[in-house]
DNA sequence: AACTATTTATAAGA
DNA sequence: TTCTTATAAATAGTT
């Protein structure tokens, strides 16, 4: 948002990304405050600049309403119990919520798009096609889940076959349909 | 920012003041991570929406900031009781590091159209060559993309039937490779 | 700190 | 509700 679009990286220079982080900083909490203010939310911001200085942000306060968000799910210390329906759950959800928005996001790439509509046609000049009347665009978006998941799991360099086999499946299921 | 001006007070209709509350607290939530990532900052936000769901972000983790936070100014306070931080809250602080991680990817992503379509024309042959549970993070990921290009090209009712075939082709090479 | 040329966010509308 | 679109707002580079 200024003359020139800007990579979304780390800004070299030092005093350069000083000034942005001030003026950012101040944008945000700006924002915070007409989400508190138009809604009626509360809102806590922390940040801690790359010098190690902090700012926050707090509508009431940034005390009350971390701790509230900390307190959450430490009140049944004791029921570690996994069938429990907890509060952990609904975050769980949330932030799966939140990792779907942005993948949702990725529809804004229009010049990809273009590109891929390309390359797909040059790939349909290979035959060995089936019927894909019966595949629905949720069937396509639940083997696409399926590889999302599969990406995480290797990052984390564990269970890879565990998920692989879990995409077979997927895969396996989506192509019985068809056929 | 939008089509008209809007008073900067409470949106009085409810239906309109949870839409509005969605959009809203969805940017600022991408804001917080565009300045943690061009300025190298650490940033926690946590919001109560006026029906008491809870909504946070952190980079690199709420928890850890608000600690830092809590206990720059405290210092004389002995540590939070660290025991009672369960494998639920690890699992939580994972997961918003994925968010955090996607967000960032999402950016990068939007730069490697020629790559993909490269990719998706390689593709079938690296499903082909070898097992599924031996296909590289890497080649695990282009899959990936492949595939969140065909959801996008789906979704925009455009070459719905192309982009099918190709994905049976995709899951195809995969299933035959297996079997 | 101000100033704008631009980009980005978003209030309405479809 | 998801996707546009017209407009307001934020901000990158400049002075």
């Amino acid at each position: 948002m200024g003359r020139r679009k800007i990579e979304m990286k780390m800004v070299k220079d030092s005093g350069s990304r000083q000034v942005t982080f001030s003026k950012r900083r101040s944008g945000l909490f700006k924002k915070a405050n007409e989400l508190a203010t138009l809604c009626g939310a509360q809102v806590a911001i922390v940040v801690f600049s790359p010098g190690g200085k902090s700012f926050s942000f707090g509508h009431p306060s940034v005390h009350s309403i971390t701790q509230r968000f900390l307190n959450q799910d430490d009140s049944n210390s004791t029921n570690v119990d996994s069938s429990h329906v907890s509060l952990n759950d609904a975050k769980l959800e949330q932030l799966n919520q939140y990792y779907v928005e942005l993948a949702r996001e990725l529809q804004a790439e229009k010049k990809r798009g273009q590109m891929l509509e390309k390359a797909l046609s040059s790939k349909r000049k290979m035959a060995c096609q089936k019927p894909i009347n019966e595949l629905s665009l949720e069937e396509l978006e639940k083997l696409r889940e399926s590889l999302e998941v599969l990406r995480v799991k290797s990052k984390e360099h564990a269970c890879e076959i565990e998920a692989a086999s879990s995409l077979l499946l997927l895969s396996k299921a989506v192509e019985d349909n068809v056929s």
